[in-house]
DNA sequence: GTCTATACTTAGATAGAC
DNA sequence: GTCTATCTAAGTATAGAC
């Protein structure tokens, strides 16, 4: 505000911290009662200097997946490593390491990625698709497979997987959705609804 | 279009035609993305005229919570037939009374008030009170009555008649949320699941 | 990259004729 | 009650100086 020159060793993350107040206040507030100049606002410069970073206003939304995306790719668990990991250890550890975390101090900015999406897909096509494809598509078949491994391996018994999967999957959009809310689900809750979940999943003991 | 003096004949309800057309339009595309004008095409007058029926766009909201109120009023069961019919009937039937249904002209749309309420009262005090009053605590203190009812005349055995009626109340707001989306609750599912919960309520045989 | 200034568009709302 | 015409405010976005 001062001394502008000394600006420029400051502005080095300008666009990250965007995109990080745009995810606040989307998933505070709603995509369209937050303006490009109230995004401009908190991080402290004026509304034209967005597009230096951004194409649109729908381009910002467009980076938060892109974002998400990514950071969600750098901590999904290994297929591979699980596959080897289904050959010995109990059915019901496999399936609990399919729960992949962000780093902690990304957890929280990507759950409300996935509040907006939850929000913005009842009427944005694009905000849709990202969860169709992130949370619902992506981690069903990724627990399908381990499923269907465990199955020919016969360590569990038969198991209409589908159904399975679909109970998990909406139980993930259900907690998605009340994040953030009056009402959300607390960790132990969460931990307490996919456990009795995976109790439907019964070892031989193979 | 043509004879103006046939439209004062079809004019009667105009406002009726406003909150219906109102009611779709949010719960299909959001409050936010619905504009007056649009709401005046739909019902083919002009924006202005909205404003010889109601003070404001936020009015119109207003009034379609108070028409659900209203509507909700008419079906409601009423709570001393109700205690009436616990000294007798099984309790299970009992609580299966409690599921109020509009009348059938009625339901989607009041459906689709639920939507809307559930979807604007992330972002919005007034939107957000309606669904506590009329979705939460309303059928849940009405249970909730039922169940102490019948607990005192020991026709069912002891219960967290708490616990028990948060269960069923985020069991409701999860089938609202999701309707209209593309994963709506299936009629089927929706007696699935509130049969299964009120299996939790065990009666003695008295 | 950020600023000021401004263009363009759309939205909500009002005035006054009919 | 509905219309035309219009106002005002706000939002997205661009141009061009620094």
């Amino acid at each position: 505000m001062k001394d502008t020159h000394d600006g420029s060793r400051k502005k080095v993350n300008t666009k990250q911290k965007i995109i990080e107040s745009a995810i606040i206040m989307f998933s505070e507030y709603g995509y369209y009662r937050v303006s490009t100049r109230d995004i401009a606002n908190a991080v402290h410069i004026k509304s034209a200097s967005l597009y230096s970073h951004f194409a649109s206003k729908d381009d910002i939304l467009t980076s938060i997946y892109d974002l998400y995306k990514e950071k969600m790719g750098k901590v999904l668990p290994d297929l591979d490593e699980l596959y080897k990991l289904a050959e010995t250890a109990p059915p019901f550890e496999v399936l609990t390491k399919t729960n992949f975390f962000f780093e902690p101090e990304d957890q929280e900015i990507m759950d409300r990625v996935v509040t907006i999406a939850a929000v913005e897909s009842r009427t944005d096509k694009r905000s849709e698709e990202f969860l169709k494809e992130c949370i619902f598509s992506l981690p069903i078949n990724f627990t399908a497979k381990l499923l269907e491994r465990m199955l020919e391996l016969g360590r569990i018994e038969p198991l209409d997987i589908d159904a399975f999967v679909v109970l998990l999957a909406n139980f993930c959009f259900s907690a998605a959705i009340r994040n953030f809310t009056v009402d959300p689900i607390t960790m132990e809750d969460w931990m307490k609804g996919t456990s009795l979940l995976y109790q439907m999943v019964k070892p031989t003991g193979k």
